[in-house]
DNA sequence: GCATTAACCACAG
DNA sequence: CTGTGGTTAATGC
């Protein structure tokens, strides 16, 4: 339950249980797609997602995204397209939530509203910082930066199994496959990581925050 | 010039 | 799909 749902009393929580739709999702499969016509909320219940758009060259990943959070709210208020692509990376449940009723609640219920605007708020900050870092930071930078966040913000573990490829990750930090290898086996060679294929482990975590400051 | 950074290519597991 | 090595272009002392 998001704390935005939180602020709903019980018959309206019925309102949304009755317009709502909650579906299973295995790693790899395509929660919506960038062009499609969508007049839904989409809210991640659990697991794990990342949102990518379709540039002119290349798949660009925006941000991976654990639950529980909405994945869909801003092509959907604006626009009855998709403007970004959303991509299920583990075992993911999701609910389909009927826009017309999330708008229905927003207009009545000022304290819903409030919640919602929260959460699109920290998003656009983190899409800014984002912005930033990868304009500024060289490779190695963005590199830690990720690692980091994966230990922090998703699995809050130094140890943990890269949800991606290479080559998405090379999406993520806006960068190429090859670069990805590089760095990774010598973050690992150098002791600030233990890799073994997917599985990472932060062994200085000290030096890998140093590295992501610096750029 | 020379060094560094990082992308692109190619090829092998 | 990954890991490496060589090459190359851009940028910064």
């Amino acid at each position: 339950m998001s704390s935005a749902v939180k602020s709903l009393n019980s018959k309206e929580l019925e309102e949304l249980g009755n317009n709502c739709v909650e579906i299973e999702f295995n790693k790899g499969d395509i929660i919506f797609k960038q062009g499609a016509l969508s007049s839904n909320i989409v809210y991640l219940k659990s697991g794990l997602a990342k949102i990518h758009i379709k540039g002119p060259y290349k798949e660009q990943i925006i941000s991976i995204t654990k639950a529980t959070s909405y994945l869909g709210i801003p092509s959907t208020f604006n626009d009855k397209i998709d403007e970004y692509s959303a991509t299920a990376l583990e075992k993911t449940k999701v609910c389909f939530i009927d826009a017309r009723v999330f708008k229905d609640f927003i207009n009545r219920k000022g304290g819903f509203a409030y919640e919602i605007i929260i959460e699109m708020c920290k998003n656009k900050i983190n899409a800014y910082k984002k912005c930033v870092n990868r304009a500024q930071k060289q490779v190695h930078g963005r590199i830690a930066d990720s690692l980091l966040y994966f230990y922090k913000e998703i699995y809050n573990n130094k140890k943990f199994t890269l949800p991606l490829t290479r080559h998405e990750f090379a999406g993520l930090v806006d960068t190429s496959r090859e670069s990805v290898c590089r760095i990774l086996s010598q973050f690992n060679t150098d002791g600030i990581i233990k890799l073994n294929g997917n599985k990472i482990t932060i062994v200085n975590e000290e030096l890998l925050e140093k590295i992501s400051k610096s750029g």
